[in-house]
RNA sequence: GCCCUGGUAGUUUAGCCCGGUUAGAAUGUGAGGCUGUCACCCUUGAGGCCCGGGUUCAAAUCCCGGCCAGGGCGCCA
């Protein structure tokens, strides 16, 4: 026999089956015990009687979270609250839990952040744990789905590279044999060199900053998902993010509504035109609060933004030069804003792009003006002059996508092994 | 890096303001009991004041420092 999993037992009413799985929770009462055995596919109730002293011999020195392994009987219960019970001719014990656990699996006893993550090996047991991260791997496939689909390439580029390229984000050192290297921060400029190849690609991949941020949406290690497409204007590129944000998150509540109701978190409506929003207008909404023009808009800023136009998915389109990239292009017709965009919902923000320089001279003008020396761009700056297209991307933060689904509170409690300024275990 | 709040059995939490109690509870864990439980129930045992210094006759409680955590800010292609 194989093993059945616990979602299947309502098909195999009155059959023999095997089941393996973790005891969840023991109740002891005169006659009967009661174990309530988990699997990753659902949960079962083992009826035991006290009097089939063989199986109770066994089965009485359970603890939570023992490993064991039951054949018996399915059986339909109008008393079982689950509906079904099994009604074992055989226990095993297959792998004892040293006890007391770092926490309590069911759930009952709730346990701090801190804690979750330090005994992440049992909090991911926990049924809230583990639906966030079912949500994770459907939500990444849907992505897939939907690109694939749509003819794109999915690319791997190094996380390991040679030059500390940029201002702005800090980067992490990595000795490589005798010379220094980075961790890489974004694919950026291996993604747009391949898009001069295949047009259209993307790639979800983890970065890594060296910033010692401490809030609920930074980590130091964050799980990226890049796109990057020849020939497509950023208007283009924020057509393509919109229509997969409404694809991907329809199809979750579809597919994935056992989960979201673990979670009991709300839907988040996505049936609305995404509005494309002016930085200009956003500052002249915001000019009350003292914000001008120039203005990066922080999370403070947009928290005030929030309490103007509501919590929703929106873009804020044509950011002032000086604020982006250097990889930015600028609009033709006024180089002091550029063709690009942030994608929020309310003031989080979840992506960012924009259409690229993808003229070489263009790009080294640019890198002198931002005080970044060409030489370490040489390679990109050849891709760029070997007949590179016009091209657009965006680059979205999965984790911050998956928390505001879970309607999760801090970052960390989205990501299975997080790492921040002071967290490296496990 | 700055500011705020906190740190009490394995876990979660009361007590702290107003110093003196066998430091209380839930859950888990050991023992026993209980008519099918479903946060089962009942009896009973074990298990705790983050670290260092100070004030005091006396510190979980007040003060200072450290470490750790959470939140706010900053940093952040």
């Amino acid at each position: 026999m194989k093993k059945t999993y616990l979602n299947e037992i309502p098909n195999l009413v009155d059959k023999e089956i095997e089941v393996y799985g973790w005891v969840h929770e023991i109740r002891d009462t005169a006659k009967f015990l009661f174990i309530i055995l988990r699997d990753s596919a659902g949960k079962a109730q083992i009826l035991i009687n006290k009097e089939k002293t063989e199986i109770y011999n066994v089965a009485k020195e359970l603890h939570h979270e023992d490993v064991i392994y039951v054949k018996g009987i399915v059986k339909k219960s109008e008393i079982a609250r689950l509906g079904y019970e099994i009604i074992p001719n055989e226990i095993k014990i297959l792998s004892k839990a040293k006890h007391p656990l770092a926490l309590d699996v069911t759930g009952k006893i709730n346990a701090e952040l801190n804690t979750i993550l330090d005994a992440r090996y049992l909090s991911l047991r926990r049924d809230d744990y583990n639906a966030i991260f079912k949500i994770q791997s459907a939500l990444v496939r849907y992505i897939r789905e939907f690109l694939y689909e749509r003819g794109f390439i999915e690319i791997f580029t190094p996380k390991i590279i040679k030059f500390a390229t940029e201002g702005g984000a800090e980067l992490f050192q990595v000795k490589y044999f005798d010379e220094i290297s980075y961790l890489a921060q974004s694919p950026q400029i291996y993604k747009e060199i391949c898009s001069g190849a295949f047009e259209k690609v993307f790639e979800i991949a983890s970065y890594y900053r060296a910033e010692k941020s401490r809030t609920p949406y930074h980590l130091t290690e964050f799980l990226s998902f890049d796109v990057e497409c020849a020939f497509y204007s950023y208007h283009d590129i924020m057509d393509l993010l919109e229509s997969l944000m409404k694809f991907v998150i329809n199809k979750l509540y579809e597919k994935n509504e056992k989960e979201f109701n673990i979670l009991k978190c709300e839907k988040i409506n996505v049936d609305y035109k995404f509005e494309r929003i002016k930085y200009d207008e956003v500052i002249s909404i915001l000019e009350p609060y003292g914000i001008k023009w120039g203005d990066d808009l922080t999370q403070h800023t947009l928290k005030l933004l929030e309490g103007k136009i509501g919590k929703k998915f929106f873009f804020i389109i044509d950011w002032p030069t000086e604020l982006k990239p250097f990889y930015t292009h600028e609009h033709e017709d006024n180089p002091k804003i550029t063709k690009s965009f942030d994608f929020n919902y309310g003031f989080l923000e979840i992506a960012s792009g924009g259409e690229r320089i993808y003229n070489g001279d263009k790009l080294v003008q640019k890198l002198k003006k931002m005080n970044l020396n060409p030489e370490n761009f040489s390679l990109f700056i050849k891709a760029l002059d070997s007949g590179m297209p016009p091209h657009a991307g965006f680059g979205l933060g999965i984790s911050r996508l998956l928390l505001i689904l879970t309607n999760s509170k801090n970052i960390k409690e989205v990501v299975l092994f997080p790492r921040d300024v002071d967290r490296l275990i496990p």
